[in-house]
DNA sequence: ATGAAAGCGCTAACAA
DNA sequence: TTGTTAGCGCTTTCAT
């Protein structure tokens, strides 16, 4: 690690102008008409003293730095690392680095981390957003900041946004239940109800079971805290539980919630589906397998990241892009499985 | 998103030089004697204008970028989606950023995110290497760039590194089978077996067997590729399976090993503990619940994350690291459950 | 087809 | 106690 390079090496090293070099580097010769012997010697050289541009100095300059933010409710929630290691590899492909951010759910903190990364000169975010308001994004729309909203949309936005038919997703989880015979409903999810995908989820859910003249009373729509999930629910279902008044079938919001009520539910020595079915959102690879096996309607993640990056990636190369493809909306699939099995 | 104010706008509206904001922005007033009237006038005014320092211009300046880089095999796996968690909660309480990396196990790729997280200037390097030697740790040595080991290390490596005893985890996992009656067994790991984690928890486990004079016959020592270990799995669990060879129990070397082999096991109607016994390292949410639960090696994550992103930031602090706390090697604890009951 | 030179915004050695 | 100034390494405009 000796002391490192520069253009002006390399060009004082070859007899020629740092501008040459540079524009070499950056693929700009040919733009400017220089002679294809010239290059070759260019990249000769390049190669043979292993040059490397000072990714920093280039970035000052240019005011681009190669990178993106990814914020994210939280990084170690499943759903959120698999979708930053595709991102990371579409990232990678195009000699991008991602930078992560857990908001945990805290508006304050997402706002602080945009301000950060936007201060680091990111070239573009990605964000599954905890804001209440879409005001944040409306600036960064005003600003012709490169970003796209994945995951959580607001109403009426005017960003980029990728996202799962969260409402259809509702839908389909209670046309499987009534369909099997149940008709006590209850909901579990987290408590900031602004949050798209969980009024979407829930929304839907809800329209369904009303076409059907069924209703979710209060007490059924269980709302607790991101970080006091397990216990919340615990308390809740035990609950209901003790006073006999369990629904005869839950569904879970989110593949967090999912495993805090199979924790729990087992902790209570609740049967499922016996006492009660569940069904949840977003699959995870132990649902397959286990006793009993968990109903859920899937999201296509890896297709949820591809979308995300395309559409982030042309705004940072500025190409325009169409209004019909700026809002992508993907399917979901209900996966059935033993937890929702024939009532009993 | 106006035109971005600079130290010199800030000077030029107080009448004062540069070179004082930009002592008291980095706090270095003191040391040089501005006067306290003068510090506070420049502080009100940078809060009154809203100014903030554009880090790019102060990274290229100072060569610092408050990032760290980190590298892994693979984000999406939870264990290190934890880790990385954790790193970025106390990176950022230190106004540090991560970047994420992950290495699919490849050392090419390995040694190339190094170098570009290197060129990219980040402060410091937290890393779970993948690779054969240690001979790139030893350079970064050398060069006194900051970086320290986590999870997986080096025999002899003189990079300070935060690893768990996986021996002692082996030898744990093998004395509890052992005690628990069974007599035959099975290694479940990943193929590239130079990773210490690997060998280690594979030598731990064998040296125990061997104390009671029991060895692992060639064709219980599975290695499965880390991209296809399902399959793998699969194929090997089917073959012993038909030839009525399936041995008493199994010790999956990691969490991804221990959930693939769950599934298989499951799939192929092979039901545990009855027909094999099974214990995993470092434990899951769900292993603690479902029906068999799963017995394992646990890992301190949240403490190997704390002491990893402590040594690294002592190094970038130029603090000194004692020779002693250079290698920090945690204790595991040994979680029985069902998976492993007394043999029948 | 190639080069000279002006900065980008900041820090830090040196002056005053 | 405060100010002047020289770059850090690169890109890019404008000459040649």
């Amino acid at each position: 690690m000796a002391k490192r390079l520069t253009l002006a090496d390399v060009a004082q090293c070859l007899g020629v102008s740092k501008t040459l070099v540079s524009l070499v580097i950056n693929n700009k010769a040919d733009a400017h008409g220089i002679s294809l012997e010239t290059q070759m010697r260019v990249n000769e050289k390049i190669r043979e003293l292993n040059y490397q541009p000072n990714v920093l100095a280039q970035g000052f300059r240019t005011g681009k730095t190669k990178t993106i933010g990814l914020i994210v409710s939280d990084i170690s929630n499943i759903f959120y690392a698999k979708i930053a290691r595709h991102l990371e590899d579409y990232a990678w492909s195009k000699g991008y680095s991602v930078v992560i951010c857990s908001s945990d759910e805290n508006p304050a903190k997402e706002k602080e981390q945009i301000k950060l990364l936007l201060n680091r000169k990111v070239d573009g975010l990605i964000i599954s957003s905890s804001l209440e308001t879409k005001d944040t994004f409306d600036q960064l729309i005003d600003s012709g900041f490169p970003h796209v909203l994945i995951d959580r949309t607001f109403q009426d936005s005017k960003s980029p946004s990728v996202t799962v038919n969260n409402h259809e997703g509702g839908r389909l989880a209670a046309s499987h239940l009534l369909a099997q015979g149940y008709h006590s409903f209850a909901i579990i999810c987290i408590s900031p109800n602004h949050l798209s995908t969980i009024s979407d989820r829930s929304s839907g859910f809800t329209a369904a079971l009303a076409e059907a003249g069924i209703r979710i009373p209060e007490n059924m729509n269980i709302k607790v805290l991101f970080n006091n999930a397990e216990n919340q629910i615990q308390v809740k279902l035990a609950e209901l539980f003790q006073n006999k008044e369990l629904p005869q079938a839950i569904f879970t919001l989110n593949n967090n919630l999912t495993t805090a009520s199979l924790k729990q539910l087992h902790l209570l020595g609740i049967r499922v589906p016996e006492d009660v079915a569940l069904i949840g959102f977003d699959d995870l690879n132990y649902f397959g397998f286990i006793k009993p096996s968990v109903s859920v309607i899937e999201q296509p993640i890896e297709s949820l990241s591809k979308h995300a990056f395309n559409l982030l990636y042309r705004q940072i190369q500025k190409e325009i892009i169409e209004n019909q493809e700026c809002k992508i909306v993907l399917p979901v699939k209900l996966i059935i499985r033993e937890s929702s099995a024939i009532a009993t």
